[in-house]
DNA sequence: CTGTGTGCAAACTCTTTGCATAAGT
DNA sequence: ACTTATGCAAAGAGTTTGCACACAG
């Protein structure tokens, strides 16, 4: 392994932002860095904002919350609605679900394949299921 | 069975909340009278304070808010989170999902015993499952 | 160069809060 | 009377938008 970890060389980047018609800037490189880097992530605009400004990384937030919703629409990352107030981002674009734990606001997830969900009633007339997703509520035990 | 329609006596109402330790004003009372009198329902405050204007009650935005907030505490309501920017409130207390519309915000009711959910994780050390809650995205066929 | 992206601050939406007034018991 | 709820308007959080400047190609 002479350059990179594995699964994500730097050098992808560019050309991944790119290919889904979003030019590679200086930050939305950054923020990809940041959200690609290190598995799956959760994050909300906040958070990422708070984490380039540690990482040095000079970014507003309104650009944060621009590259994010790029790079949702562009199905790079995915929305997950779990509470009102804040907005997660999800690095995990594929069908799974998720652990979310109201005190801490925590977020985990849970693996698509792992859950099935059975006795779905079919959808009102005129509709079509598009995704069902399954937020696992969790308490202090 | 002589008086009343069986499950909606309107003199259950302030008898109902009080029960819940919160006193029947006439704006909780009124509310408490849009929500529960007809069936299960899925409102946002803005919706219920429309509502209530429509019926002519005097009533602020405020108040809406603080009766939704206080039903919810006292167990008459439950809150869903399905989209970012509003708060749905839901008259249905019982354990159960939803169908969700994103074009246009329609909640449907799902109910609890209908669906399974098999095959799920043991949750993160610590905590355990308060609840699970199914939310099946629909799509216009 | 040329067009797209960014930063900033202001606007916006939904929701909450503080305080004087009104209503419930 | 005494306590709790309400109304209003202002504050608050999170998110979006408009426009001048900066950067990528």
């Amino acid at each position: 392994m002479a350059k990179g970890t594995s699964h994500h060389r730097p050098d992808g980047l560019p050309l991944r932002l790119r290919h889904r018609g979003l030019r590679p800037t200086r930050q939305r490189l950054a923020l990809a860095q940041l959200l690609f880097a290190s598995g799956n992530r959760h994050v909300t605009a906040e958070d990422l904002h708070q984490e380039a400004r540690t990482a040095g990384v000079r970014v507003s937030l309104a650009t944060v919350y621009n590259a994010l919703h790029q790079f949702t629409a562009a199905g790079l990352l995915r929305s997950v609605t779990v509470e009102g107030s804040r907005s997660y981002f999800d690095t995990n674009t594929l069908d799974h679900h998720h652990f979310y734990c109201e005190e801490d606001g925590r977020l985990v997830d849970i693996d698509g394949t792992a859950i099935r969900v059975a006795g779905l009633p079919a959808p009102p007339n005129g509709s079509s299921v598009e995704r069902v997703e399954v937020i696992v509520r969790l308490k202090t035990k």
